[in-house]
DNA sequence: TTAATCCCTAGTCATTTACTAAGAAATCAT
DNA sequence: ATGATTTCTTAGTAAATGACTAGGGATTAA
């Protein structure tokens, strides 16, 4: 039941932006060595939130990455679920359609329970938006402390 | 962000102690069949849940396993956690003293998501016992459906 | 005594994760 | 125009994890 690097660094990198938003393009290389990232490896992840249109790209030099919208209209909930897929504890509540995995599972009492499991974490990940981390940082760190997030992996 | 088999099938197998609770040692091997789990593979996840107290078993011939406590004195939370570890979406949120794995995690405003996240998570399966499950089971099915849960993994 | 059962450990195969590497395409500055 | 800088894309890889299988010892009812 973890999230992997990819949401992680992911949502670092978005933070990052967001905290320069208004500011022209962002170099992918700068977000990197702020954030204790891979540069090859944050490439990976930019692309899906570009094609999510979370963020969108300036080209060549002096090129970069800005937020796509306002840091107010993209929720933490959308970062992850570009990179981690839906945030759910099992495949069964998210699939449907085509091939549905279980012939019972109308009426399968673990079923239930997974959706609210689901329905639990995504609430709480699409209410926070952006503004709200920035909102957060700005009000809760002491003078002294500098750092927004934690260097950890 | 999913489960592993560990804690859907140990669910499983929790859930059909339930369904026969009260009625002495139920034996690994009908588990398996009745829930499509490999007895090899059941066998090293009922081991740490006897450890944690939730089933009791009695070795030799018309041996088995039987609930340790009521239903209802058994949280999926329980079940899940024992299985499958801290239900938390990063280590960082559950690791404490020694090796903190950051510095600067007091003021990190990512971990104050995956803290919500971690509650939200808690929160819904704390509150989930087996007998609520087998309620759920005995409310919701139409008469005709006889299986309480789903044959997928 | 035998069959059934719990109990424990080691091994294995496939998948996923977390990258590294490399090069093409675009664009700005000179 | 050229070179430096940057985005964009794909391929490869080493380590970890997941999901088991296999086998044998210990215990007990019949």
């Amino acid at each position: 039941m973890k999230l992997s690097t990819r949401g992680r660094y992911g949502l670092k990198a978005m933070f990052d932006l967001a905290m320069n938003y208004g500011e022209g393009p962002i170099s992918l290389t700068s977000i990197a060595e702020r954030q204790y990232i891979s540069v090859n490896y944050l490439e990976q992840l930019i692309s899906p939130l570009r094609k999510a249109n979370l963020v969108k790209s300036v080209r060549g030099a002096q090129g970069g990455y800005m937020l796509a919208k306002p840091p107010s209209e993209i929720t933490v909930g959308a970062i992850l679920t570009t990179l981690e897929g839906p945030l759910a504890p099992t495949d069964c509540v998210v699939e449907y359609g085509e091939d549905e995995l279980c012939d019972h599972s109308r009426y399968c009492v673990t079923k239930v329970i997974y959706e609210k499991i689901y329905e639990s974490i995504t609430s709480v990940v699409n209410s926070i938006t952006l503004q709200h981390m920035l909102d957060d940082y700005e009000s809760n760190r002491p003078a002294d402390v500098v750092d927004a997030i934690c260097v950890c992996k």
